[in-house]
DNA sequence: GCTCCTATTGACCATTCGGTTAAATCAAGA
DNA sequence: TCTTGATTTAACCGAATGGTCAATAGGAGC
């Protein structure tokens, strides 16, 4: 059976949703230009056509995964809190509850960011989504240390920043391996005890 | 060129090397049965020989890593401190600069957190691994507590041994992406930042 | 020196993979 | 309706892979 045609933006868009279900279905590893062509209901050789080689749609599998992962982003609801610690508080857990509910998003971005290691383009394209990750909470950061230098000392926005970013990540991560006994709501209560003091 | 005839303990030791080698330069996915081989300079059917098939090589291969690993050694000189909040800080220190003059290790253990995604069994020795570098902070989390229950109200020693892994855990990952513009040494101060006014 | 056991190897096999190409098909415009 | 150009496919190719197997070599015990 010979599939339709199809405009090509259309078509691109089929293709990457089929490679997103394998990938985290088989993994990057076991993501093949045939199963992918398989998952769309198309002949290998027509998501060749579109995207030239198979490195070519790994990478633009990662752009389209980081587009369509509504990453980071403050609401409304969290940008009315006057206080910075009741922002970082309220970006903290809806960041916990965004990765926890979305485990494949998470697992894929883990095996795109070892893929990193030994590729630079999509070392590059994790880098750049790190850092604005940081962004959002340097800027937290600084106003905290601006109204409690004492409850601070020795910390800079930029390493308080990474800090949490390496709370988030490392709730994804623990998770992921035993979500069974791993408890998130535990884990965001002790963080919050750390960082309870601050401000008070 | 016939290999020498070798005990098996020896020859078992000398294809895991090899394997660990491979693996860092190609990543697990790049790991080939051939090239294992070729690096052991031995022939692929002896390497079959031996580990029977690839996915017993690949896991034996992780057994390998962790037990070369002096993984979370809490040396005396770290438990010489009297207080927890001092040997907290000591162990923390220790394991950043641990894993940052081994990125080798860190990523490659990457990668098999991304695999136990699929692998039950890579899954559970990840699981126990991290479940042994937990346990050593939770001991002094659990001190930490008993000493001053008001200044981490609300926290647990599970929950705490968790954020205190992540730190860990963040640490190298944000490292590994970007070792240009991650600076350990302020990432480190602002943890410590974090936790200062703890027990004081 | 001879035998026996096993570590070791080269040759081989079926499968799968990424990629190429020529032919077929379809839709739109003249 | 006919032409034209892009899309889609089947068939094919060479390379690489995991795995098997019969043959071989080499050392330990006799």
């Amino acid at each position: 059976m010979r599939a339709k045609r199809v405009p090509e933006d259309e078509r691109r868009e089929q293709i990457l949703g089929a490679a997103f279900r394998v990938a985290g279905r088989e993994g990057i590893g076991g993501l093949t230009v045939r199963s992918v062509a398989a998952e769309a209901g198309v002949s290998h050789a027509l998501v060749l056509f579109h995207f030239g080689r198979k490195e070519r749609l790994i990478h633009e599998l990662l752009d389209w995964v980081i587009a369509r992962t509504t990453v980071l982003h403050i609401s409304e609801d969290i940008a009315r809190f006057p206080h910075a610690l009741d922002r970082l508080h309220a970006l903290l857990q809806q960041e916990m509850t965004r990765l926890s509910r979305q485990p494949q998003h998470t697992r894929l971005f883990l095996e795109y960011w070892a893929l990193g290691a030994r590729h630079e383009e999509i070392r590059t394209r994790i880098s750049a989504e790190l850092e604005r990750y940081r962004a959002a909470f340097r800027e937290i950061m600084e106003e905290l240390l601006l109204l409690e230098p004492a409850a601070l000392a020795g910390g800079t926005a930029d390493g308080l920043a990474a800090v949490a970013v390496s709370w988030i990540q490392g709730c994804a991560v623990q998770a992921m391996v035993d979500p069974a006994h791993f408890d998130t709501d535990e884990y965001l209560a002790s963080v919050r005890a750390m960082i309870s003091r601050v401000g008070t």
